[in-house]
DNA sequence: GATGAATGAGTCTTCATTCAT
DNA sequence: AATGAATGAAGACTCATTCAT
């Protein structure tokens, strides 16, 4: 089998078996069984556990970075609000796509490795720096009330983990996906109550 | 010392230790040691590291669903808002107080058996269930406009999540908690656009 | 079992079976096997196999060490000849007694780590640099014609240990320590050819 | 490549491992990568890591038997110092040559392989022979004093090893050999006291 | 002849749990 | 009740060797 193909194929028994069980539930017995590979071979192509896992979460990562394109509010661009609900549709296709990647991210805690931790730590930071800012300049063009940003950033980015969560692990299938980011855009622009 | 004296010591340093390295990094080592006690003794008191965790996280899942209470729309009742909102604080003021036990619920991840699993699994979707009743029964009585109930739940939820994480892993002062659950609110209830 | 007294079980046997089959043929399950202990029982003894070797040399070279005494040339001192020759007997004494640690060290060899390596470097070249300081002293006392004592400590220190090698593989009896230690001492004054 | 080139060549490259890394450090990767060639083709020319070690040293061993001449003490030889001397030049003029075989040798280990050690012992236990023949011939010639011939063969080979041990670790040049000669020659037959 | 992906036996090490004192 | 020495199952990882291409 060529080098990569098995990489790819033993990248993929890994995660489904991360994502179903968790880092510590999952031994190497485990991937190797389920790739039909020999210990050794495992080796070939991984350092070790962590380093397995850090190159799933990596990817997961990478794509959702790639997903999320800065707003761009100059006169020529579409809508604000239309390239907000493109983000949040171009992501949710990629946790969609990476459901087990995603359960492993939803479900990751402590404990690995303290400079895993902190990677995962600083990505949240940064998704959460970035909708804070979204949010600050929307108070500057007062198309957004004065709120704390700090605060509603973490609204928004625990809304979206949250229905990622339920929705992946209730197996919801992509149809729906542009309803769902349709009724967070709605909920977190007009609020709840009947006006 | 009393047998129950010394059950809560080596609850409250395991607490502390589950909190901060989570429950895989933690050994039995590091909280006997922390309790300076004899690795037997520990299993006098608990059955296994298994059971002492199940202990904290009950403790917490026990305080937090006594802290919701049912909002009672009959007419002698203070406003449904107010009620919701005194939810609110009662809860965060649970969470406030446990803030490690807070801890272990929020960086809870799969793996260590999945009884557990599904207790703390059990424990969310009950929360959503009721979080969806009460915006099913504001859809209802037309205090809240039409949406998709369990979508809102989990936005709900996960703001709570969320910031719940942001405040205590940056360790915020009691004081900002009514500000924090009043902004909270306000964005459920009226969103972010200016009207 | 006393804690010291399991630890010195373990050594002794982990002492005999290094000298038999030396550092990386010897597994801990060699040791616990002779030692009949459980594998985490060896453990709590001792970090690692390095470990244990490690605290094996030591013993050797500290007693080794402390055998030999500097030689006190003052006038009230006994004849220096007599003191080198008690050197000599109480080293020999402790090669004879630790026979298996001294067969440990006499064939030990690089690789095992690069810290312990330079260990048994720097206790050679510390040995080495009293022999030829000795040297040193006779020559300039006129007792010892010129040499260099670089090299002549060198065959001084490979004389010993060849012979103790010689010796410990072929068990000699302790009877004979005297006439060998006079055998190299009267080799290293007067050499080989008839006067 | 000539069979016999690619063979040479794997050869050195493993030569100067073993001698840095030791036999257990050094690792078949170690030596297909610095002789730039694939795993198997290391296969191909050698059986294992054995018998590429064991043909390294078989190869010293060799040059060194053969670098020893039997003394002649027929009249008409040379003086037999002088072929002593002689034999000893050759002897060291090899060790130098091949100096990373040397420091293989002088720090190869017990437990590779029994019948390997058993090899190196034989080896050495030939020289000591050899040497004590020769201490055995002077007493009767009544060149030597009576001395214990095994005991001075040890010391004398001893003296040989300990001394090349130094040189070659210092890496010392050529030049110097002759004088390093002359002084250990010097020691065994004079020893150290001023007449 | 050459390649290098694959193998799997063998090692070290960890740690929750037990039990005689 | 308390102790802590002992246990051993289980896990991660290494590396000499093989073999299909």
């Amino acid at each position: 089998m060529i080098k990569t193909d098995r990489r790819n194929s033993i990248l993929s028994c890994a995660e489904e078996i991360f994502a179903n069980k968790g880092y510590f539930a999952t031994s190497i017995s485990d991937i190797i069984q389920s790739a039909s590979i020999a210990r050794g071979t495992f080796y070939i192509y991984f350092d070790s556990k962590k380093a397995i896992f850090d190159a799933l979460v990596d990817d997961l990562l990478y794509l959702i970075d790639n997903a999320i394109k800065r707003i761009d509010i100059s006169n020529s661009a579409t809508e604000p609000l239309e390239q907000l609900k493109d983000n949040m549709l171009r992501v949710a296709s990629v946790l969609y796509d990476k459901s087990n990647l995603t359960k492993i991210l939803l479900t990751y805690a402590k404990g690995i490795d303290s400079d895993f931790d902190q990677k995962i730590d600083s990505f949240y930071k940064m998704i959460l720096h970035q909708i804070e800012s979204a949010i600050s300049l929307g108070m500057e063009m007062e198309l957004i009330r004065i709120c704390n940003p700090k605060i509603i950033a973490s609204c928004i980015l625990g809304s979206i983990k949250e229905v990622s969560h339920s929705l992946i692990f209730n197996s919801y299938s992509i149809e729906h996906i542009e309803e769902v980011v349709d009724e967070i855009i709605q909920f977190a622009l007009t609020g709840l109550l009947i006006k």
